[in-house]
DNA sequence: GCCGTTTTCGGCCCGACTGTTTTCAGTCG
């Protein structure tokens, strides 16, 4: 069992708990065990009772329950859940405007268990029926129920940045003098996001309206004086409140969340005998301000450091902030390389100059080329020949297009752990980047030891996008992240972090353990065209959740340097 | 269910909006 499917089965606890109206901080402890177990990097099913108690939020009896899923493939209380309710209810959850207390009424009153009898009971008129509900909750229902079947909810990040950038500009265009900005999982970077949350101040009532007519709307949700929601064109959720100016800070701070931040800010500012909401910072006693205007206004009244909002999930960065040990995050203008391209020689769309001439015209100062190797058929991928003549054109540029470039390859690693070319063909190049791109299907020993054989080979220098995943719509492949992480720290292989936008591998939370293991990243763009090379800023956001700084990242060092800490290099 | 030199018991974050209601429960973020 690995951590994704036993969080996957704690959340269903607290999912059931939730339908069947249980303690609510009973839910809580669950939901956030679930979350903590899906975000570790290390393998709960390896650690035993004593170790498990020791993670912060997991007690005795989560323990148990983590060791029982780990030990059976899932817990006997999990399964006296299920007893109750069909599993199918736990659909019914996700659903616009459904809850947990509706859910189990339709289920107790309409004998209502999937999304099929649901649709069926409100389109003939019987949710009507139950107290509290009327026409317009079925209508809403029966909506909520296309729409999950026409989006499935979650959007890339770079796709939500580009919905919210342009809602934000149409807003600012009719409000010129307030303050708009695009807030929530956006502008902590997070991978992926459910929805945009705008925030406005300085803005009077009116803006609401102009919010609601804007030319993507398709549905609005909500309307009120401070708070609107609606949906528009390719499925996005937008929120927009409006505050006032003295409430800006406190707003900015509660809608960036995380929750889980939130929570222990508040608690905080409680024992410190004060109440914190999105309006302000207040005292209890006289219900006095403290402040809000602006973000760091509140984190030093709570005697913290303001927070770079891709820090705020709880993991470690209120400590920090107390102790003043916040790092210097990494930013895009730190980056000097690029290491991971592809051309036309494989499945690129440019020539070696076009890329090198966009490098350039994008400010850096030197990049590798790296195209596919001969496994890679579809790619068109180089064999042994190819790549050391590629590699020939590739040096005779060196220098021509204002950047330094290194000839490289990104070298399947074979579905037994041997590399795709031959290790003297490997050695003659500047760079070699080592992917998996097959065989995804093998199992955690097998796939584990695959790519460790990789590392061992002394001319591998980078392992690209390590756990193969594809956000929102691949699952990483079954691997053991932490022994390759410690392997590459012992053989100096670095380990890229991959921009491309729906890859972003390593995730943040690994990117962090890795850097705590000693292994230096990378942040590469993995660009097949010359606009592509803009990505990397997304690898940036990522490595900044990952609390990285500009030392932590190799090719933000000038090329002499940088070059020296490639393990072909390394004496 | 978790947590704790104020506590091993009694806490656990907070407010807006909707639909169906005459004061509120449910949902959401």
């Amino acid at each position: 069992m690995d951590n994704l499917a036993i969080a996957r089965i704690l959340g269903e606890i607290a999912d059931l708990l939730e339908i069947k109206n249980d303690n609510p901080f009973k839910i809580r402890a669950y939901r956030n065990g679930a979350d903590i177990v899906a975000n570790d990097p290390h393998d709960m099913a390896s650690l035993d009772l004593k170790g498990l108690q020791e993670i912060p939020g997991i007690g005795k009896d989560l323990a148990a329950r983590i060791r029982e899923i780990a030990d059976t493939g899932d817990a006997a209380f999990h399964q006296e859940l299920l007893a109750e309710f069909p599993p199918s209810i736990l659909d019914l959850l996700g659903l616009q405007g459904v809850g947990p207390k509706t859910v189990a009424r339709l289920y107790r009153e309409l004998g209502v268990k999937t999304l099929e009898e649901l649709e069926e009971a409100a389109k003939e008129g019987r949710v009507r029926s139950m107290k509290g509900m009327g026409p317009k909750k079925e209508t809403l229902i029966l909506k909520a129920i296309d729409e999950r079947r026409l989006h499935g909810g979650r959007h890339l990040l770079p796709d939500t940045h580009d919905a919210a950038v342009a809602y934000v500009a149409y807003l600012k265009a009719h409000a010129p003098d307030a303050q708009i900005e695009a807030v929530g999982s956006l502008r902590r970077g997070q991978e992926s996001c459910g929805d945009i949350d705008i925030l406005a101040s300085g803005a009077d009532a009116a803006l609401m309206d102009r919010f609601i007519e804007y030319k993507l709307v398709e549905r609005v949700l909500g309307q009120g004086d401070t708070k609107s929601s609606v949906r528009i064109w390719g499925g996005f959720q937008v929120d927009l409140r409006i505050v006032s100016p003295e409430s800006r800070g406190a707003a900015m701070q509660y809608f960036t969340g995380s929750k889980a931040h939130n929570i222990v800010l508040r608690d905080r500012a409680i024992g410190l005998g004060l109440k914190l909401n999105e309006y302000g910072l207040f005292r209890v006693d006289d219900e006095s301000r403290v402040g809000g205007a602006s973000e760091q206004e509140i984190y030093e009244a709570l005697g913290l450091a303001w927070v770079p909002p891709e820090l705020r999930e709880d993991r470690g960065e209120m400590n920090a902030a107390e102790r003043r040990t916040l790092p210097t995050l990494i930013e895009h203008r730190d980056l000097r390389g690029d290491l991971h391209m592809h051309t036309t020689e494989s499945d690129g769309r440019h020539s070696i100059a076009e890329m090198a001439q966009a490098a350039h015209a994008a400010g850096l100062e030197y990049i590798a080329i790296t195209d596919h190797s001969r496994n890679l058929a579809m790619a068109n991928g180089l064999d042994e020949a190819r790549a050391l003549a590629h590699a020939a054109r590739v040096r005779a540029e060196d220098g021509r297009h204002g950047v330094r470039m290194l000839a490289g390859i990104e070298c399947d690693i074979l579905a037994d752990g041997s590399m795709d070319l031959a290790d003297d063909c490997l050695a003659q190049l500047d760079i070699v980047v080592a992917s998996v791109h097959s065989a995804f299907n093998q199992d955690r020993q097998q796939m584990t030891e695959r790519i460790l054989r990789a590392i061992e080979n002394p001319n591998v220098d980078v392992l690209g996008h390590p756990t193969g995943r594809l956000i929102l719509k691949r699952a990483p492949y079954a691997l053991d992240i932490e022994a390759i992480i410690e392997a590459a720290a012992r053989h100096h292989v670095a380990i890229e972090i991959n921009s491309q936008v729906d890859r972003l591998d390593l995730n943040d939370v690994q990117a962090r353990l890795a850097r705590d293991r000693g292994v230096r990243l990378v942040i590469s763009s993995d660009a097949h065209s010359q606009a592509a090379l803009a990505v990397t800023r997304w690898g940036v956001m990522q490595a900044r959740r990952a609390w990285l700084t500009a030392g932590d990242v190799i090719n933000t060092r000038p090329f002499d340097d940088f070059r020296a800490l490639l393990r072909r290099n390394l004496r």
